[in-house]
DNA sequence: TCCTTGATTCGATATCTGTCAAACTACGGG
DNA sequence: CCCGTAGTTTGACAGATATCGAATCAAGGA
């Protein structure tokens, strides 16, 4: 087991590795975060839920009716969607008279580009 | 349709959205964008593979064998989860001698940082 | 050549997921 | 109070997925 050399003797020397990628590596993610990160990029992770993310994100604010009409799916689809977002802490919702309208998290999607993008700090 | 006011006539000048965010909605995804990039988000949408990632780009290059001890299931588990990072771009392999070893992709990662960070660029 | 170890592929299975139609809830207007 | 429109929930179902054990492939010795 373990193979060969401990791969580059702690890392940080040659290859370098965490400190020129993102928080991703830095350190590494236990298994808990990883369970806490995953269901986040699951829920990006269909098309229509992604762009309908977009959608909401470009426009700040938009009626679920607007939605519906921007796809080639159900209505029932559609909020099936907007609710695995909601659960996955991308989007909020709220009932004006008729209306749902729903808007980005923006604090989830910076921590996931906080997690995938280069470390800011660091120089 | 369209139910009220076409949402801040704009969106630029009052909440201002998609420039205050990411290239997620600057402009909107469209159909074929979302089609590319789900893949890759799904990839991530499981603990096992995210962290398997994260060790990854970690170490910079890490072998089968040590991420195998590293997870509570088994080697073919890992090899399919293994598969699906390496089919989303996230990751390369590479035999020598008895070991495959694994690299993490960072312009993938580079490519989904962008996509959900605050834009650099502008202000 | 045979054997051992590392890694992937195959086959099976239980679970999850995306989708729709139908039913239901929430509002606002006659 | 009833009706119509906006959204969500329910029920059903085909297809995808995570997982394992067994079989297979790859490489390096004895």
């Amino acid at each position: 087991m373990t193979a060969h050399a401990p791969t580059a003797s702690g890392g940080s020397a040659s290859g370098g590795s965490a400190t020129d990628c993102c928080a991703l590596a830095d350190p590494p993610l236990d298994a808990a975060s990883s369970q806490a990160f995953a269901p986040i990029f699951k829920a990006l992770g269909d098309p229509v839920r992604l762009r309908l993310l977009s959608l909401i994100v470009a426009q700040g604010e938009v009626c679920v009716c607007d939605l519906v009409a921007a796809f080639a799916v159900s209505a029932p689809t559609i909020s099936h969607h907007l609710k695995v977002l909601r659960e996955a802490g991308l989007v909020d919702s709220e009932r004006r008279g008729t209306w749902v309208y729903y808007r980005a998290r923006m604090q989830t999607l910076d921590r996931l580009a906080t997690l995938l993008g280069p470390s800011p700090r660091r120089g």
